[in-house]
DNA sequence: TTCTAACTGTCGTCTCCACGACAGACCTAT
DNA sequence: ATAGGTCTGTCGTGGAGACGACAGTTAGAA
């Protein structure tokens, strides 16, 4: 997304990868990190007292995630996991605080970006209020393919795909009416899918408001 | 909350008064201003498509809105409403930046801040998906005593309240509910409620999870 | 004081979709 | 190959709560 200062800091720091599943922080741990992810997915997700959880973002190469560390949060809140082999960068905040310093730009940058998480977080706390669980599910898979996925001969098309366990906890729905909503959509042309990919058929249905 | 440097802005800055009702920015508008109330209360809301709309923050002295104008954003989203008479100082955005350039500490206020509304409004989140509407309401009622009420001899008390619809919209549930729930309540001596106040009976009650 | 608009109280109905249950398909490790 | 775990497909049932309707109440302006 045009953060050319985000780039930079891939350079000057450490770079480790993660497996999927791989757990990158907890709820309740302190939070002094910020992590530049560079390739794979993660994911961040909110648990409940009693365990049940829900998918808050959905992070592709190139975003930032951990950003409460530079927003003065001495604990993190959230669940960060890696969804697909990952490549992520860490900075401490201490060392982040020294870029600023180096490069004002960079706080440009920074805010851009946590504006633009905020845009998105209230943006899907508006589709709970106002979709049904149908119309949030078909949302999030045209944001999926749109974000994730490449332009093939025949429509667009993400691989790998998700469990529809996993397209639940981020539509705040649950596994069986995924299913059903998938199917009805394949059904109707508009999508083929199996568990490894996804692609759709139907250009118009992509870009419905 | 603690935010001395916040304090400051106010005192350099332009201050004006609005009446109840009055809207402080609509949706889509250019976003070039910060806003620091100093008195009353506003809320912000979104509006969907077809017109329904629900609140995402209830903010009363001390604390800023707008602050899409300093996270690189260039159109509002939500719209903000006076909710009850209000005193805001404006800045605009350049001469936030100003701001930050004389005082750099302002900086660290200002994370702080968005990191807290962000945690707001993840928190709300989490409500909607995991807690039913009853719970919302109630848990809400609470936050509201706590952060805008009075301790009486007799209670918590606070005052001016609000309407059924208000609340309905704070807490993604439509009046009928609200209105019920509040009955319950009062109906279990738990809180005592008018047009005008609500009053918390139930110390215990206030300091449920 | 009176009039009117806004707010509150209370029903019955209806719909969406969560939830449990279980069978079948699919992967991948040994 | 095969066994065991995970993922998918499909029902039926139930319940929360939205929604419409309408009567009663309040309050603030005229």
């Amino acid at each position: 997304m045009g953060m050319k200062a985000m780039e930079e800091l891939s350079g000057k720091t450490h770079m480790k990868s993660s497996g999927k599943k791989e757990i990158i922080f907890f709820p309740e741990e302190p939070s002094e990190t910020l992590y530049f992810l560079k390739e794979g997915k993660i994911k961040i997700t909110r648990v409940s007292e009693d365990g049940k959880s829900t998918t808050l973002q959905l992070l592709g190469p190139g975003e930032i995630f951990g950003e409460s560390s530079i927003l003065g949060q001495d604990t993190h809140q959230n669940l960060a996991e890696v969804l697909e082999d990952a490549v992520i960068c860490t900075i401490s905040r201490d060392m982040f605080q020294e870029m600023l310093r180096m490069n004002p730009d960079l706080n440009m940058s920074i805010n851009k970006f946590i504006g633009w998480r905020m845009r998105r977080i209230e943006n899907q706390l508006e589709d709970l209020v106002f979709k049904t669980a149908q119309e949030r599910i078909e949302s999030f898979l045209r944001r999926y393919v749109k974000s994730f996925g490449k332009e093939m001969a025949d429509g667009w098309r993400v691989r790998p795909f998700l469990t529809h366990q996993e397209i639940a906890e981020l539509t705040a729905t649950v596994r069986q009416t995924v299913n059903v909503v998938l199917n009805e959509l394949a059904e109707k042309n508009t999508i083929k899918f199996s568990r490894r990919f996804m692609q759709v058929l139907d250009e118009n249905w992509l870009n419905k408001l």
